[in-house]
DNA sequence: ATGGTGGAAGGTCCA
């Protein structure tokens, strides 16, 4: 099974270049963030068309959305009302194998890293801590979460961790709460098991920079992690740069996983 | 210290 997480910025905007993708790569399942449309104006069709036929997505005119689309079937569509917002930042199902899929999209945070002065950055923090309840308490069930985490846990997740460590994103009260998550739920990160933590990995480059390549500041926002006892069905794990050289791009790039499931 | 760009909007918010 060939499973990718993008965040695409405009699933309206950028759809030829997500069906684009789908095709070339063969992937069997994917899941995308901020679609920025509302259900009633989801390209529903031209998915199909591909042979994702299976489809699962909430959205809200201009801002959030998430979609899980899928050639293969799936069943217990889901999704948990974190912190009450009523917003469209998280998608869950169920795979004939019994696996679940997480398609999350966690809250930016605003610029200043403080909770008492700063709402979206108390918003983030608080969703962090709901999630890191969520999956302590439900460790037994083979999983599946990938998504914009927007957060780059580690010093090589960034391109100075010196010059990021106050800046949202990077934070040491993000970081550690992203850790303790991964910890307490039982989680592998899966890029993390193909490209060893002393060198450099990043899935998201800023539009601000024109010269994106050249200057590389990048950050790695999209993670994918599956349940520790699933680590050893997943064959590969790459993050599909080629994206951001594509016209018009996303700010963020696919990362494609292959797991025997 | 600031601003740089992009998307959905059709002003302004969010990233």
């Amino acid at each position: 099974m060939r499973i990718a997480t993008w965040n695409i910025n405009s699933v309206r905007l950028r759809l030829p270049q997500v069906l684009k993708f789908i095709e070339e790569q063969g992937i069997d399942i994917i899941c995308l963030q901020e679609t920025k449309t509302p259900n009633e104006y989801f390209p529903t069709e031209e998915f199909k068309k591909i042979g994702m036929i299976h489809q699962y997505f909430r959205g809200e005119k201009s801002y959030n959305g998430v979609a899980i689309l899928s050639k293969v079937e799936f069943s217990n569509e889901q999704y948990i009302d974190w912190c009450m917002k009523n917003d469209t930042r998280h998608v869950s199902v169920k795979l004939k194998d019994g696996t679940e899929i997480h398609n999350f999209y966690i809250p930016a945070g605003g610029d200043e890293p403080d909770i008492v002065i700063n709402p979206k950055f108390e918003h983030k923090m608080s969703f962090l801590n709901e999630i890191k309840n969520y999956f302590s308490t439900n460790i037994k069930n083979q999983k599946i979460l990938v998504g914009d985490l927007n957060i780059a846990p580690l010093e090589n997740d960034v391109w100075s961790h010196k010059q990021l460590l106050n800046v949202v994103s990077h934070t040491p009260l993000e970081t550690e709460t992203l850790l303790e998550i991964i910890n307490t739920g039982e989680w592998a990160d899966v890029m993390r098991e193909f490209v060893p933590t002393n060198q450099k990995l990043y899935s998201w480059w800023s539009y601000r920079n024109r010269n994106w390549e050249i200057s590389n500041r990048g950050r790695r926002l999209d993670h994918v992690w599956v349940s520790k006892k699933l680590l050893s069905s997943v064959r590969s794990g790459i993050i599909y740069k080629e994206t951001r050289s594509w016209e018009r791009p996303s700010d963020h790039v696919p990362i494609i996983i292959d797991i025997d499931i």
